[in-house]
DNA sequence: GTAATAATTATCATTATATAAGAAATTAAT
DNA sequence: ATTAATTTCTTATATAATGATAATTATTAC
């Protein structure tokens, strides 16, 4: 193993689950002497992208904090689309999660979420949490804008029962619709309506995306569910065309400086 | 530059300021040839811990989000003390800023905090935001906890001005009240109250601390935040000891099963 | 559409660094 | 105090990173 692969390797053995190893297991798990184990880990520790916890554990480090908070304040789909989430929550007719994501590898990632208050159901979405490609609004209203070559290379890595073809059609109904509806694809008893958030300037392939318990729902809030969808994600997607003019102008001040 | 450095070094580029760079804009701050810093790079872009912006520039990756999340659910400190802001702040008997914070090597880092809707004032006190060792209530009530060699090492860092002496002192006094208080050290018209919060077998330096507005507070106050603070502060200690038991049991079961 | 320019990737000889095995030192447990 | 466990140190050697340059691929301008 070499290069960054090196250090990734063993960040990627930290989850949710599994928060915390020694540097023997680690080394039983990559099989990987301890000594060299040793020396990365105590590398990682001083860039605070591990830490030692007690019990010669150790855990991630603060590093991920501290970027996490630069990204907030800084990706254009998390500035442009996080205080858009609570007026979207509270405009829907019907108590909901609403969530911002974006592909992220063969993955569709949670980057922003707001749920109302009086949401009591548990649902997947969080801000971090990967999601299926396939399965569910927030996924589908961001496979729907991606086409060709690539989206055949997506869907190549999932195993469909049989059902691909379906899926496309689908997908494809959906992209002339403009929105996407799922029910109970990803939780039980949920249902997602989903726009698409796109950015080609800036390489963002992303939905917005509120998700409703099933029992709340009736036929005649689906038009301002679609209503609220469709102008935040218009909203949101101007937006991010501001914050890109604004990074623009910014670079060609700081650069025209030097 | 080696090891892990050789990546860190340019993620450090990276903050809230400045979020996105070109790799020859890298390139010329980390006086390193650019072929090598398109390699490195790239091996960041596919791990995920950079990618590709629109206009050839590069920013933060999501896999930031990712093991921030990660953190969030994991982290003894955040997950036994953030469910209990939001109660301390209604709690408090004005509107309020309400932070855990932690050590992260020289400076401390928020790792937690909840501000109430009705609080206007922009506070510097955000999740992964750094600050500053030696001001505020919230530094203090950490670094209060520390002694001897490893305390002269810390502040042997700052540069006081002269009042090295007096800063000793006044730790000394708060150590023996149990408690801090700070007025505008960090935001004008702000004024802090904090308490220690620690686990010696997990390695926790932390604090858990109240913002309030200069101009809302009365000294009739002092008791009822003082009181909260330090019920709230003993319930987060008392709830990351029992994390961490969980922790080991979980991990005594999981290696028992090899 | 083509030319010009910029961005990215590939090549490769050279240099630097990581590796892993075992020894040594430190720390914790009995 | 003794033993066990964990962590660090020390090596020669294998492996990987470097950076100058060339080749390719996108972008942009005309």
């Amino acid at each position: 193993m070499s290069g960054f692969q090196r250090y990734k390797k063993i960040l990627d053995l930290f989850s949710e689950e599994r928060s915390s190893w020694t540097v023997l297991e680690i080394s039983k798990s990559l099989k990987t002497p301890s000594s060299t184990i040793y020396r990365i880990v105590r590398e990682m520790v001083t860039a605070e992208f591990l830490e030692s916890a007690s019990g010669s554990y150790f855990r991630l480090g603060p590093a991920f904090i501290k970027f996490n908070r630069i990204i907030n304040f800084s990706d254009p789909l998390v500035r442009a689309g996080q205080p858009f989430l609570k007026k979207l929550s509270n405009e829907n007719p019907i108590t909901s999660v609403n969530v911002l994501a974006r592909l992220y590898g063969n993955n569709v990632m949670c980057v922003a979420d707001y749920k109302n208050t009086s949401f009591k159901k548990n649902t997947s979405y969080q801000r971090g949490k990967l999601m299926p490609l396939i399965y569910g609004a927030t996924s589908r209203a961001i496979i729907m804008q991606i086409t060709g070559k690539r989206l055949e290379n997506l869907i190549n890595l999932e195993n469909f029962k049989s059902d691909e073809k379906n899926f496309l059609k689908d997908l494809k109904s959906d992209r002339k619709k403009g929105y996407c509806f799922t029910e109970g694809q990803v939780d039980k008893g949920l249902i997602g309506f989903a726009v698409s958030i796109s950015n080609k300037k800036l390489g963002i392939e992303a939905s917005l995306s509120s998700i409703f318990n099933l029992d709340d729902f009736l036929l005649e809030h689906e038009p301002i569910i679609y209503a609220n969808l469709t102008t935040y994600g218009l909203l949101v997607e101007k937006y991010i065309n501001e914050i890109f003019e604004d990074i623009q102008k910014y670079h060609h001040e700081t650069n025209s400086i030097r």
